[in-house]
DNA sequence: GCCAACGTTGGC
DNA sequence: GCCAACGTTGGC
């Protein structure tokens, strides 16, 4: 099983969001990035489980906890003109983006602040705390979801 | 295939 | 709202 990191900005959709759905489950579309996208087509399994961070908002941070529970197929956002992610160059025989689903496991006990990550040493290679990082999905290893759920309790 | 221009991300 | 960093686009 592997760990992620799965950002999304909060105005836009929150973990609330994915808390209020049915099934506590949603699909995860709109992203637009080839790393982002070879990830959730190739190597996202079901049972795999992923933080929740909310960006480009005033507290950035990991505030819960997802699981993958349908692997990457396409991105039906793309071929759709009418929704803000459409992608004319993406078509339903040839798609250019994938998206998994994702299930609401539970919030950590507080919020995990992106100052607070910067703080650690041990997390010093997480992608997400590389200057100019842009990826919206990330792999985080075994010993670094560890590590932060940890910093949860105290 | 290079690279300048442009658009987007996302912290601050 | 600013702007650094980076990915994408398109002219050549």
């Amino acid at each position: 099983m592997q760990y992620w990191l799965m950002k999304s900005e909060p105005g836009t959709y929150s973990i609330e969001d994915l808390q209020g759905m049915p099934g506590q489950s949603d699909h995860w579309d709109g992203v637009r990035n080839y790393q982002a996208r070879n990830m959730m087509r190739d190597q996202m399994k079901v049972g795999d489980r992923a933080f929740f961070y909310h960006s480009n908002t005033k507290d950035p941070g990991i505030v819960g906890i997802v699981e993958v529970v349908r692997e990457g197929y396409p991105d039906y956002t793309a071929l759709d003109p009418e929704s803000d992610y459409y992608d004319p160059k993406s078509s339903a025989e040839d798609p250019r983006w994938y998206m998994v689903d994702v299930r609401y496991i539970r919030h950590l006990r507080r919020p995990i602040g992106l100052a607070e990550l910067k703080r650690h040493q041990f997390l010093r290679d997480m992608p997400l705390l590389r200057r100019g990082n842009r990826l919206s999905i990330m792999p985080v290893s075994e010993e670094e979801w560890h590590y932060i759920l940890k910093l949860e309790k105290t």
